[in-house]
DNA sequence: GCCGGATGTTAGGCACGTCTAATTCATCCG
DNA sequence: CGGATGAATTAGACGTGCCTAACATCCGGC
């Protein structure tokens, strides 16, 4: 039988540019040709070439940018729930640091089968969030994909609770990891240092010191309460 | 810079070739295409293709047959050792039945980077066989292959320690570990009913029938000792 | 001794996923 | 207005890994 056209196959590849396009418009960045070569370190060409595809299978839509239909963002989140499901599995399970997690997951996405996911999901007591305090797709329902408010130009004075910081930046993820910045920590927020300078925050009471890189890493909201 | 040509490329179908090699010649049978394409499902072209690129790459060589290099059956190693001590992880921490482990192996054994594998390896406490009981290749140093005798053609009234048991036939392994056949196991093996009848054998006093199918997956070897 | 079947190779083709080079097009700036 | 600049596409190529069709070989049986 001469090679039936299966509009929806999802190879690795589909796989990762599905999922860059919904990470990069939850980031409420653009999803043009050349961000999705940036961040997926391919040519321009190879973006158009995909696109074509994609948009061919349904998967996406062109206008000013590119969207995913509904069928393409339903692949991208089950790609997405498999990556922070295993992020997950490998730091409670293996003990694997929160800043290796993601290269890992990166790899093993693609290969983890639906019976495996589950097996995961059920061992880890379905888990809502994974390390890094991205929130975990679940198999089927609404999913929230919201990142609160930057640590960066959070005013002095506040108390911020991190909800999530990016994983993206793994030398940046190890040294907060060092620092005790985590999901689920209050920072009282102090001064934003001039001219590109630290932000002061105070930790447990600890004081830290965190550059601009950090702070526009870590997401999270403002609390009220006792100080 | 123009495609550098490295020889030595590990992609997943170079692996599952030099697996499959590897399998072949230590289960004693001849590497040949036809054997290749049948284990592989896929065409003789096929077959014929990837052996100019590994023979290329000093992966094999070709005289009667096919046979790995010393840095082929370096690889092969490799592949299998991920793969066991996956199956090993899937079965003891996952607690994923014997006949599923392999088929998620196959997938698996591709995406496991160096460091995941030692972290597996150190949480299974350097495990040295699989749930099947094949021997996991150690990352370094010799490795014993030996499938011992099958239990097929196994005389009447000899015990019969299980060592091995192919996973290759998940219905079959499940059916086995069902009623018990598991490595560790000591059979007391009685007659081999005549034209393609069932081994009749008892395991811990209770009778149990094992058609030839079953006894040519299962592998081990004759103890002593007292009844 | 020849024929048929099995085995293996060559030839040609295709989908995937990438690349570089060239082109198109809009925009911004002097 | 016109040229530079940047973004996107088109054109052409390539390696990987698979396929089918055709051809070459060898080997056993009649
Ligand atoms: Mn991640
Ligand atoms: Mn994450
Ligand atoms: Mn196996
Ligand atoms: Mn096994």
């Amino acid at each position: 039988m001469p090679n039936i056209r299966l509009v929806g196959t999802m190879t690795p590849a589909v796989e990762d540019y599905l999922k860059t396009i919904f990470l990069l418009s939850t980031r409420g960045e653009a999803v043009t040709t050349s961000a999705l070569a940036r961040e997926l370190h391919v040519s321009s060409p190879s973006v158009s070439a995909m696109m074509k595809r994609l948009s061919d299978g349904r998967l996406v839509e062109r206008e000013t940018g590119v969207h995913l239909t509904a069928q393409g963002e339903r692949e991208a989140l089950r790609v997405v729930r498999r990556h922070r499901l295993l992020e997950t599995f490998l730091a409670r399970v293996l003990g694997m640091p929160w800043d290796e997690v993601h290269v890992e997951a990166e790899l093993l996405e693609h290969a983890l089968s639906e019976r495996l996911e589950a097996r995961i999901d059920a061992a880890l007591g379905h888990p809502t969030r994974d390390p890094h305090g991205d929130p975990i797709p679940p198999a089927a329902g609404a999913h929230d994909e919201s990142w609160g408010r930057s640590l960066a130009g959070t005013p002095a004075g506040s108390r911020f609770r991190v909800e999530r910081v990016s994983d993206r930046d793994s030398d940046a993820l190890r040294y907060l990891g060092e620092k005790g910045v985590r999901p689920g920590v209050v920072l009282e927020v102090g001064e934003q240092e001039p001219y590109g300078g630290s932000c002061r925050v105070l930790l447990g009471g600890e004081p830290l010191a965190l550059g601009q890189v950090l702070t526009h890493l870590v997401f999270g909201t403002v609390v009220e309460g006792d100080a």
